[in-house]
DNA sequence: TTAATATATGAACATGTATTCATATATTAA
DNA sequence: TTAATATATGAATACATGTTCATATATTAA
């Protein structure tokens, strides 16, 4: 099968290296677009600081708003925001108690990953040494 | 203590409902700043659909830069920009072979990250029935 | 040497996103 | 009811980031 005379995408990969089988497997093995963009949406929620330290937060205890914000020395508004971002991907729930609202870690998962991020850095320089800058 | 009148920070919080042993206790644990930096910026490059399927398809065999650029149907510039962020967050390797150069995972804890996220989509509707839109 | 080619990269641009500011909503107290 | 307050949110802004375009680098072939 001669793929380069039916590559209409001539700016995509012009060279000849290809590997044909590799390449057909691998597409044929990719996830969906939707469904990539989903985990990327999820890690990427993993993301920002600011998360990470509500995230680590409810890892110890619920809160409430106002605690968190006091924790993370932020702006109310700023701690709020973030908190429905972690409530839109699940990975926080609530509940209200008079006008306090208490934020709590959705489920133990939550936890795990912040744990492989924590390893990840912590083992970082093991095989390579790294100057920490 | 009094922690209100120390308070110099009025903009950042201003009301009575803090508990203060869980902020203190939240605070002390808290992990430094730049480790959380870095343990978000490791999460962020699992954020981008784009590095996600070169992961992915990385976690099946080693690849060129010119099979990824035809597995993905993207630019060579757009893979090869990639490619270096996953370079520099050491979640690949690669080899030269002449001019072609092969990338390949740098170790199996990435395959375990991405495995989370694909299995966090797919459990993602089992608990409760999407409320926020 | 020169030509061809696989990959890398700087700059520009467009889009995404975290924070701030102002304000809205909701709950309690008076 | 009104006042106070805990939280949420829309809009604006500033910054981060992914892709494209052009080009540089490195390697092989001639």
């Amino acid at each position: 099968m001669d793929n380069k005379s039916q590559n209409t995408k001539n700016d995509l990969c012009e060279v000849d290296c290809i590997h044909e089988g590799v390449v057909l497997q691998v597409k044929q093995n990719m996830l969906p677009d939707e469904t990539l963009h989903e985990i990327g949406d999820f890690f990427k929620v993993f993301g920002d600081s600011t998360r990470l330290k509500i995230l680590f937060a409810l890892g110890e205890q619920e809160m409430c708003v106002c605690d968190l914000t006091a924790a993370l020395e932020m702006t109310q508004s700023a701690v709020s925001h973030q908190l429905r971002v972690l409530r839109q991907s699940r990975l926080v729930k609530y509940r209200k108690d008079g006008k306090i609202v208490y934020y709590s870690l959705d489920d133990d998962h939550v936890v795990s990953i912040l744990r492989q991020g924590v390893s990840h850095i912590g083992h970082r320089g093991d095989k390579n040494e790294r100057t920490e800058s």
